[in-house]
RNA sequence: GGACGCGUAGCUCAGCUGGUUAGAGCGCUCGCUUCACACGCGAGAGGUCCACGGUUCGAGUCCGUGCGUGUCCACCA
C-alpha cells in the first residue's frame, strides 16, 4: 500500500510515535546474546538536577550515533543509561527549596532532610532522562541505573573497604580545600582558579630582640592571625643571621621563629614569607618540615574562629579589613601593592575556596595511578583523538591523594565507625554490631559521605553487576567506548582508568571518543551567569530532533570546539526537508505497485552510476565511522543525497518513470533500493525520518533500527558508468552555464551539434542532455551553423544555434579568454612533467595522472583553438 | 612558568596518512510559479590556505621561528 506523505516533513508527528514505537517493542535492549559480539557504551551519567543542554545533547548524540550502527552491524549493542546523584549540587538545591519553606537542614535531622532529597530526586530527577528521549537516545531503559540505588552502593562499599584494606585509603590531618559556603571539603578538581585583581600588603613584623623589624608581603593578610613563622630561604645573605631567631606577631603577640626553607623564593617580594600552615598547601608543608605548630583560625562558614581573638565571629574578609586598619595604625604596614593573583573557589558555587587543615578520608593516589598511565601506554584503551593521552598522563603523573569525605549527607556514607570507648577505627561492609578491637557496642558511625566521583569511578562496572559475577558483567565489561567531554577527563575519565585497572584488571573501555564544548555564536562558553545557553528541546520543537542532531554531528571534529548557531539547525531541517521529498517522489510513482525483490537484471547508464556512487559511499561511511569521524561521515551522507541522488539521479530517473512500462518498474527498483540503503546510512544520525521513510517505502523487517547496516560489494563498483557520467555531467554543466550566461529562457530549447571522440557515450547521454540541458534535437556530424554557441569540454564541443540570442564578438572574447587559462594550466603541467626529478621520484601513479591531465588539457586547447578559427575573426 | 588547540571564501567551518584546477553550509549576485521539495531548482562572484624560513620532485597538509587567538595544568606568599 502507498503512503500518502506530507508535502513537508513535520518532525512533531513523527517522533514521539516513534520513540514510543522503539521503546514499546523493546527494540533498544540489549538481548545478551552470547552468539553475538557484545558493543557496549555506559552513559556519562546526567546530574539528577540537570536539564539537558547542548553539552548533554552533543554527548548523547554521538553515543546513539555509534550505538544505533553498530546494532545495525548487528552487534550486541548495550547502551546503558543512568543519572547520577551529584551530591552537592543536589543538597544545595534541595537546601534552596526547603530555605523557602522557611526551613533549615539542621531542623529536619539527617532521616528527616533524606527523605526529603528522594523525593526531590522521584519528582526531578527523571527529568532529564524524559529529555534524553526527545533527542532519540536509543538506551537500554531496562537497564537503568543510579550512582545511589543499592547496586552502585554495594560496589561503593566493596571498593571502599578494599582500598582500605590494602593501605590506599586512610584518614589524615591534612590541607584541603574548603567551601564555607556549601561546608565542605572539596577535591582539588573542584577547584577553579580565577585571576582576580588583589593587593599585595607589605607588612613588617618586629625582632624579638628588637634590633629591627623583617618585611614581607602577603595577599591573605587575615591569615597572619595563624602565622607559626617567618621563613627566608637558607642561601639568602640578606637575612643569614636572622634564621634562628624570633619575630613578635604583631596585633597578636605571639613570638615565632624565622626559619630557612628552599620553598622561599629570594626574588619575588621581600624574599620573606610568612608561614600560616592551617590556611596553606605550601606553608603547611614548611610547616611540616620545621616542626611548627598548625593555627586554625576559622570556622566551617569561613568566619573567624575563637584562636582569632578579638577577630572572632568576624567573616573572613570583614577581617581582612580590619586587621589591615590594625597593622595601618599600629605602624605594621609598609605599602601596598595591587596586584593580580589566582583565586580558587568551588566550581559549583563559585565562593572563594579557603585552604584548611582538616581530618578528612584521602585516598593514596601514587599506587594507583601508573597502572592506569600503563592502559593507555600499552594501547588496552586509546583515545580519539590521540593528542588527550598526553593530558590524561600529565595529570596522572603529578596527582595527589584524593581528598573523598565530604560534609554532606547526600550520598554514599562513609563505611566507618568509630569507637568511642578504644578510639579505634573500624571500616566495614556493614554495620559492625560492636567494636571488633575492644568489643564495646558504644560505635558511631561516621557522619561524612563520599565525593560523588567515587561513585562515578565505578560506574562502567557497577551498573553491570560488579562486585558480583553478573551475566551482565561477564558479557558486556569491558565496555567499548566512552563518549565524553575534554572538560572532564580528571573528573571522571582518569577516576573510571585506575578504579577500572584496580579492582577488574582491565581496561573500562577501549577507546575514549573525546569531544569538545558546544560555543554561542560568538564562540562563548554557553553558561547560566552569561545567559546565553540554548534550550535544546526548544531547537528539537522547532526543528526537529533530526536536524538538532545532524547539526551537531556535521560540526564536530572530535576534540574541537563548535560554535552552533540556529541557521545551522535550520540548514539541517532543509536537509530532512529534502530527503523528505525525494522519497515522497519515489512513493508518488511507486503508488501501489509492488517491486519484484532486489535489483533489474538491466541496468542502465545512470542506474549503474547512482549504484556505484552508493557503493562507494557505503564504504566511506563505514570507514569514517570505525574512525570515529562522524563530522566526515555526515558530510558524505549529504552530498550523496542532496546532489548526487537528488539533483542528479532523480532527475535524470524522471524520463524512465514517465516512460512507463517495465522501465518504470525497473527505474523505481534502483531508486527505492538507493533510498532505502541511503537511510539505513542515515539512521544512525537521523534517526526519526529515516525510520518513517524507510517504513513507507518497500522494506523488510520491522523497524530500520535493526535492518542490516549496508555494506560494500565489489560487484556494484561501475567505474566506467561513474567515468561517462562525469562526461555528461560535465557536458551538462557547460551547456547550462552557457545559456545562464547568456540569459536564455530555460524554456527556450535548442538543437545540439556534437562533435565528439566519446560518441557512444554521448548517444547514451541523449535523454539527459535532452532533459537538463534544453537540448531539443542532437545532430551529430553535421555543420553547425556559423553563428553557434560553442561549448567545450574535455571530450567534446557542442554547439548550439540560439540566433539572434548570440554576439559573436563576446564568443570570441570568452573562448579566447578559455583559451588563455586552460593553456595556463596545460603550462603547469608541463613544467611538472618536464622537470626531471619529478618523473624519476614521484610515484608512477602520480606521474601517469599528469600526463592523463596535460594530455586532456591539449585536446581540450585543440577543440578551443578549431572553434575560435571557425568563429573567423 | 608548562602543555595543547586554532588561524583556509563576508560569516561558521571541512580538508584523513604531503600529489586533481582548495571544498561545504549560510550570506551575496543573476535567472526560474521545470509536473518531489521556494525548507526549492539552475548559474555565478568571492581565497597571496596568518607571516617568514626549512624538508621534498611536489606543502593548506610535515619541521622550525614569529605574530594573533583560545583552552587546560601549575600556583611566587
Amino acid at each position: 500500500m502507498a503512503k500518502e506523505l506530507a508535502k513537508q516533513y513535520n518532525p512533531a508527528e513523527s517522533e514521539d510515535k516513534l520513540y514510543k514505537f522503539w521503546e514499546d517493542s523493546g527494540y533498544f535492549t540489549a538481548r545478551r546474546d552470547e552468539g553475538k559480539k557484545p558493543y557496549t557504551i555506559v552513559i556519562p551519567p546526567p546530574n539528577i538536577t540537570g536539564q539537558l543542554h547542548m553539552g548533554h545533547a552533543l554527548d548523547n548524540t554521538l553515543q546513539d550515533i555509534l550505538i544505533r550502527w553498530r546494532r545495525m552491524q548487528g552487534y550486541d549493542a548495550l547502551w546503558l543509561p543512568g543519572t547520577d546523584h551529584a551530591a552537592i549540587s543536589t543538597e544545595v538545591k534541595v537546601v534552596e527549596a526547603l530555605a523557602k519553606e522557611g526551613i533549615g537542614k539542621a531542623d529536619l535531622g539527617r532521616e528527616k532532610f533524606l527523605e526529603r532529597v528522594w523525593d526531590w530526586k522521584r519528582i526531578y530527577g527523571g527529568r532529564i532522562v524524559e529529555q534524553l528521549k526527545k533527542l532519540g537516545s536509543s538506551c537500554d531503559w531496562s537497564r537503568e541505573r543510579f550512582t545511589l540505588d543499592d547496586g552502585c552502593s554495594k560496589a561503593v562499599v566493596e571498593v571502599f573497604n578494599r582500598l582500605y584494606e590494602k593501605g590506599l585509603l586512610y584518614r589524615g590531618e591534612r590541607i584541603i580545600n574548603w567551601c564555607p559556603h556549601c561546608m565542605t571539603t572539596l577535591s582539588d578538581a573542584e577547584v577553579e582558579y580565577a585571576e582576580h585583581d588583589g593587593n599585595f600588603w607589605h607588612l613588617r613584623y618586629p625582632l624579638a630582640d628588637g634590633s629591627g623589624y623583617l618585611e614581607l608581603a602577603t595577599t591573605r593578610p587575615e591569615t597572619m592571625l595563624g602565622d607559626t613563622a617567618i621563613a627566608v630561604h637558607p642561601d639568602d645573605d640578606r637575612y643569614a643571621h636572622l634564621v634562628g631567631k624570633t619575630v613578635i606577631l604583631p596585633l597578636v603577640g605571639r613570638e615565632i621563629p624565622i626559619v630557612a626553607d628552599s620553598y622561599v623564593e629570594r626574588d619575588f617580594g621581600t624574599g620573606v614569607v610568612k608561614i600560616t600552615p592551617a590556611h596553606d598547601p605550601n606553608d603547611f608543608e614548611v610547616g611540616r618540615r620545621h616542626s611548627l605548630p598548625i593555627i586554625n583560625i576559622m570556622n566551617d562558614d569561613g568566619s573567624m574562629n575563637a584562636k582569632a581573638g578579638e577577630y572572632a565571629g568576624l567573616d573572613r574578609y570583614e577581617c581582612r579589613k580590619q586587621i589591615i586598619a590594625a597593622l595601618d595604625q599600629q605602624g605594621f604596614l609598609v605599602k601596598v601593592e595591587p596586584m593580580k593573583h589566582n583565586v580558587g573557589a568551588h566550581d559549583r558555587c563559585h565562593t572563594v575556596v579557603e585552604p584548611m587543615v582538616s581530618l578528612q578520608w584521602f585516598v593514596k593516589m601514587e599506587e594507583l595511578a601508573q597502572p592506569a598511565i600503563d592502559l593507555v601506554k600499552n594501547g588496552d584503551t586509546k583515545f580519539v583523538p590521540d593528542r588527550f593521552s598526553k593530558v590524561y598522563y600529565h595529570w596522572l603523573e603529578n596527582i595527589r591523594d584524593w581528598c573523598v569525605s565530604r560534609q554532606i549527607w547526600w550520598g554514599h556514607r562513609i563505611p566507618a565507625w568509630y569507637c568511642a570507648h578504644c578510639g579505634e577505627i573500624t571500616v566495614s561492609r556493614g554495620t559492625p554490631p560492636a567494636c571488633p578491637h575492644c568489643g564495646s557496642s558504644n560505635i558511631k558511625q561516621d557522619e561524612d559521605t563520599l565525593d560523588t566521583w567515587f561513585s562515578s569511578a565505578l560506574w562502567p562496572f557497577s551498573t553491570l553487576g560488579w562486585p558480583d559475577n553478573t551475566p551482565d558483567f561477564a558479557h558486556y565489561y569491558p565496555t567499548s567506548t566512552l563518549v565524553t567531554g575534554y572538560d572532564i577527563i580528571f573528573f571522571w575519565v582518569v577516576r573510571m582508568m585506575f578504579s577500572a585497572a584496580e579492582y577488574t584488571g582491565k581496561a573500562p573501555f577501549s577507546t575514549v571518543f573525546i569531544h569538545g564544548i558546544i560555543r554561542d555564536a560568538q564562540g562563548r562558553k554557553m553558561s547560566k551567569s552569561l545567559g546565553n545557553g540554548i534550550d535544546p528541546l526548544e531547537e528539537i520543537a522547532k526543528y526537529g530532533a533530526d536536524a538538532l542532531r545532524f547539526t551537531l554531528a556535521t560540526g564536530n571534529s572530535p576534540g574541537n570546539d563548535m560554535r552552533y548557531s540556529e541557521e545551522k539547525v535550520s540548514a539541517s531541517r532543509n536537509f530532512a526537508n529534502k530527503l523528505w521529498n525525494a522519497a515522497r517522489f519515489a512513493l508518488m510513482y511507486l503508488g501501489d505497485e509492488t517491486l519484484p525483490q532486489g535489483l533489474p537484471g538491466n541496468l542502465t547508464l545512470d542506474d549503474k552510476w547512482i549504484l556505484s556512487r552508493l557503493n562507494a559511499l557505503t564504504r566511506e561511511v563505514t570507514e569514517n565511522l570505525e574512525k570515529f569521524e562522524l563530522g566526515l561521515a555526515v558530510q558524505k551522507l549529504y552530498d550523496f543525497l542532496w546532489d548526487e541522488l537528488c539533483d542528479w539521479y532523480i532527475e535524470l530517473a524522471k524520463i524512465r518513470l514517465n516512460a512507463g512500462g517495465k522501465a518504470k518498474t525497473d527505474t523505481l527498483r534502483v531508486l527505492c533500493h538507493t533510498l532505502n540503503a541511503a537511510v539505513r546510512l542515515l539512521h544512525p544520525f537521523m534517526p526519526f525520518i529515516t525510520e518513517e521513510i524507510w517504513q513507507a517505502l518497500p522494506h523488510i523487517g520491522d523497524t530500520i533500527m535493526l535492518a542490516p547496516f549496508p555494506e560494500y560489494s565489489a560487484e556494484l563498483d561501475f567505474s566506467a558508468a561513474e567515468a561517462e557520467m562525469a562526461r555528461l555531467m560535465e557536458a551538462i554543466r557547460a551547456l547550462r552555464s552557457r545559456r545562464a550566461e547568456m540569459n536564455v529562457p530555460p524554456s527556450k530549447r535548442a538543437k545540439l551539434y556534437i562533435q565528439t571522440e566519446q560518441r557512444e557515450t554521448f548517444t547514451r547521454g541523449v535523454d539527459f542532455l535532452q532533459k537538463l540541458a534544453g537540448v531539443s534535437d542532437v545532430l551529430w556530424d553535421e555543420t553547425p551553423p556559423a553563428d553557434a554557441v560553442q561549448v567545450v569540454t574535455a571530450d567534446a564541443v557542442l554547439f548550439i544555434p540560439l540566433g539572434d540570442l548570440v554576439d559573436l564578438d563576446a564568443e570570441r572574447a570568452r573562448l579566447g579568454k578559455e583559451l588563455e587559462q586552460t593553456q595556463k594550466l596545460l603550462a603547469g603541467v608541463q613544467a611538472k612533467l618536464g622537470n626531471a626529478e619529478f618523473s624519476s621520484r614521484a610515484p608512477a601513479h602520480i606521474v601517469q595522472q599528469q600526463r592523463d591531465t596535460a594530455a586532456a588539457l591539449e585536446q581540450k586547447i585543440s577543440l578551443l583553438a578549431d572553434s575560435l578559427l571557425n568563429l573567423g575573426s
